[in-house]
DNA sequence: GAAAATATTTACCAAATGGTAAAAAGTAAA
DNA sequence: TTTACTTTTTACCATTTGGTAAATATTTTC
């Protein structure tokens, strides 16, 4: 709990009485590997931040191949933001890689706290801005690299987590086959 | 600046008083093609509306390659906005494709209208998150589908853009070289 | 621990893309 | 209009990546 309460310190204040608030409504819930925490064409009912585990958000492309649009680890804010705040459909799947521990918030609790707390939508905001200034930076180099620097580029970004992550998964966020990928491992080694 | 009105007033409700301060703060400058708007190494010192004409953002790779990262076109924020709020030296360059008119605003006047205006930050802020969206959004496809689908894709999301920008710019920032995609052209026909 | 299921590696060949270079087309300047 | 300059297309071959399939390795289940 203490790493979350952390993680929203870094965009803003909030003195114990608030922070007393936002832990009182959180609730842990475990996800097993390859369940979802939301789903496509579901409207997100949760927001959740990563205490333990990885997820990936990841959807269908027009030829049915599954794409990993992008991977989130321990201490992270777990929503499709958007969506959540709306409560619209989904439109990519948020799915445990591995066993997960997570604290969530149901939309009513959200926004109680956010009718409570002064200046809790601009932390938020800055939160999801930070996070999506990631997602674009994380993934910039999948478009212009070759395949062998995107894998570079990939474990540089997400230090420890290639052990942790199917090797398919990887393949699909970099925008390549497994074999392929498995065929640079080798090269790389 | 009718538009540049009607563009905020899509992310929340301002008076005519409000408004006409927005605007009083307005210039209008001129960019020509190949001139640059703002650049990596320096600080960010305006934010921009662009009124005619598209921009892109650019940058060099390490392997010393000019790689497009985004294109704007009319009616639409022209900023690297998070180096320009904390005024810090930009890592991309942001230039003209054609020549440009753009409203902009000065560091202090923009300030100006944030201390003046209350609810201006969550308006700015929205703007923002929006526009990272709709990069995300548009860059996914590059990073997942053959280049020929990227063209596609890119020709979907900027309607009207493909004659107006150079074949080397598309082709950067489709990630692939230009005789490639002078090959795919070609091929479509 | 053995069997079954899943994940990864390897191989082979086809297809797509890159690199170099030159030709053609289009634009701007004299 | 002619010349110079820039952009786009084309060609050729090397390299990378994809698709299919099978072999090996690893993990899970009983």
């Amino acid at each position: 709990m203490k790493a979350f309460i952390d993680y929203i310190l870094q965009f803003g204040n909030l003195n114990t009485q608030q922070t007393d608030l936002i832990m009182s409504k959180a609730k842990t819930i475990e996800l097993h590997k390859d369940e979802y925490f939301s789903e496509a064409g579901k409207i997100p009912r949760q927001v959740g931040f990563l205490l333990e585990g990885v997820v990936r958000f990841c959807y269908y492309n027009n030829k049915g191949q599954e794409i990993t649009h992008h991977f989130i680890d321990e201490n992270n804010f777990v929503s499709d933001q958007q969506k959540f705040e709306a409560q619209v459909v989904a439109s990519e799947y948020i799915q445990a890689v591995t066993d997960c521990k997570l604290l969530v918030f149901s939309k009513k609790d959200w926004d109680d706290i956010g009718n409570t707390i002064v200046g809790w939508d601009a932390i938020t905001g800055l939160i999801l801005k930070n996070c999506l200034l990631k997602t674009i930076e994380r993934r910039s180099p999948l478009v212009s690299e070759d395949a062998t620097t995107r894998y570079l580029s990939f474990i540089e970004h997400f230090p420890g987590l290639v052990n942790r992550i199917p090797l398919s998964h990887i393949a699909s966020y970099l925008g390549i086959t497994q074999q392929s990928l498995s065929r640079i491992r080798k090269n790389i080694r």
